[in-house]
DNA sequence: GTTTTGCAGTGTATCGTTGCATGACTCATA
DNA sequence: TATGAGTCATGCAACGATACACTGCAAAAC
């Protein structure tokens, strides 16, 4: 391979010379020189090195993005595709690649270490199960990181965070159900850690406090689909009069459904559910799903601008995406004459 | 940041013996320098920087995917997320980093320069519709190419291929339909240009000219669904004897079933439907649809051992991975009394 | 005549690693 | 007791591309 020292000998010229060329830095050259140079890189097939000019620049224009168990989360979670399809789109546009870091970079005894030998410019933290200061240590080492689906928790001007409206989303379905006449509501958490899921619970109940009802309670507390299937079939069990539920998830939501439909409820007949994320099936099973959409693609696409911004230096301020909810059979009027 | 240098100057000694030290190199290093040096370096946070050290060693141990339309068919086709997965824990595994390309590299003015200059050691070219020879333009640049979903059509030393076994795919879902007693079968291709398709073709024509049996025509020779759509309407209105249907693809199985029930055919009672690919929605539809499981994950797999093998110098064989049959409810014994 | 301006181009430092060189030893042999 | 061989510990310099600081030189401005 042809180095810039090769082209500088060929042409007779210095290394400074034919850098300034090609590149069209502006200094000025002589055109005869100029001509000479070109002819020779295009003769000597001459590709700068990649690392070379990293390493002279200290920019790699290169970003990490740091998925909680890629391998499998890529083929599971659907949000996963939509958050790299929207990371990548904008990383083209704006000359930056794309580094998918195998594990999971942030936790462990050195992470900030690992990611710093990586030589990314910028890190993409996808949904961060634990809330780390690692985003700290990673700012104060001078690697920008923004954080989607979750928030920051820091304070450093490096970091910034890209989450839906969660509290909004929480309002809008407790909003939902009262207009349909619904009084008593239930929340399934389905994962206690995740602060979303507090978020959207403190929404919903902010409603029900306003419109002076019984704060919904909150079941479900768990990873496990299966600890989750027997609170709520032990809370059907327990109680009659509850019309409403407000699902973290939409997995969660046709859970309730099918539980429900066990104990005799039909949705959306005796019962009222909304789910949370638009899945692929929300659409497709029946009743079709009440549910949120979060547009996972501009979510991803802000973060990567902001990134970006912040790899360059700007400054930027944390964004909310609000969900939008969408209309379909799984929620509708309470029963006139309610009880069982 | 503290460079390899501070470290040095601190401790006393030249840069050689950090290096030394830090790396674990198989040089005699007096112990008081050794923890002098390992002290320092913890004092300053030392990282080393990932630009330097690919430039000196002329390996930058990532490995670049090429996918044609990342951004679009990382969320519409299910096998991209599965090639990625396989491919990101081969690498994980060796110590690789997967860079995801935004443009399709191969093709354009000067797509080799393009993929030199982002200094990757080796890219996995995921099927890419034209059988280009940028991959040999690649591997005369001295970066390997492991092509996936596809071959390689190269001679050099430095390429290779995964690919599904077609041909053999093709015999097998002849053999199947052939003992289940049908005789007149039609192969939808979908799409003429892939290679796979006519492979597929090509070994299913095989064994009926093998059993003494009319070769089986092949129609629908398009990308746009609707051609195809239309090409199998109007052959179902032409032909009255036809009981097997061969379809490259799930989708194209599907509009098979379709189309024939618009006929008054009944899928599996009339005519018997083969797919390939295992589509997500082919267990979940009615019929079950009988296909063929790709294991897309191990062909990556395999793809990237390949490739890190070559870019370790070491030659490798192309591979073809075989596809299983999946029996389920789209195909039957022909009814005894042919003829609708 | 002196200073300023513009042009054309060169020299050097930068990052971390590694092949080669160097110096200070010890030990054995002549 | 010199000399040579061997070992241990360490240093020097080159690698590639760029940015910055610099050198001449000529012509124009004062």
């Amino acid at each position: 391979m042809a180095t810039i020292r090769d082209v500088a000998r060929e042409s007779g010229v210095s290394v400074t010379t034919v850098s300034t060329v090609l590149n069209n830095a502006p200094r000025p050259v002589n055109e005869a020189t100029r001509a000479k140079v070109l002819d020779v890189a295009r003769r000597l097939h001459y590709v700068p090195t990649a690392s070379a000019i990293r390493l002279v620049k200290g920019k790699s224009h290169v970003i990490g993005m740091a998925f909680p168990n890629v391998e499998t989360s890529l083929v599971t979670n659907y949000n996963a595709a939509k958050v790299l399809a929207g990371a990548l789109s904008v990383a083209a546009e704006q000359g930056y690649v794309v580094q998918l870091n195998p594990q999971p970079w942030v936790g462990g005894a050195d992470g900030v270490s690992q990611v710093r030998a990586t030589g990314v410019d910028g890190v993409l933290l996808l949904w961060p199960s634990q809330t780390s200061d690692q985003t700290d240590e990673l700012a104060q080492s001078g690697i920008p990181v923004v954080v989607i689906a979750a928030s920051a928790n820091s304070s450093s001007p490096l970091t910034s965070s890209v989450d839906v409206e969660n509290i909004l989303g929480g309002r809008m379905a407790a909003h939902h159900l009262i207009d349909l006449g619904h009084r008593k509501a239930v929340y399934v958490a389905g994962a206690l850690d995740q602060e979303s899921v507090n978020q959207r619970f403190e929404g919903f109940c902010d409603v029900f406090a306003e419109r002076n009802l019984p704060k919904p309670e909150m079941i479900g507390f768990s990873f496990d689909p299966d600890v989750v299937d027997k609170a709520v079939d032990s809370y059907l069990r327990s109680d009659s009069d509850t019309t409403a539920y407000f699902a973290t998830n939409d997995s969660l939501a046709l859970s309730v459904i099918r539980i429900a439909a066990e104990h005799g409820l039909r949705t959306p007949l005796d019962i009222s559910v909304i789910g949370f994320d638009d899945a692929p099936f929300a659409q497709h099973m029946s009743p079709m799903l009440t549910t949120f959409v979060v547009q996972m693609e501009t979510i991803a696409e802000t973060a990567m601008r902001q990134l970006i911004c912040l790899v360059s230096g700007e400054a930027v301020n944390e964004v909310r995406i609000p969900p939008q909810l969408i209309l379909r059979e799984s929620t509708a009027p309470v029963k006139s004459a309610p009880g069982r």
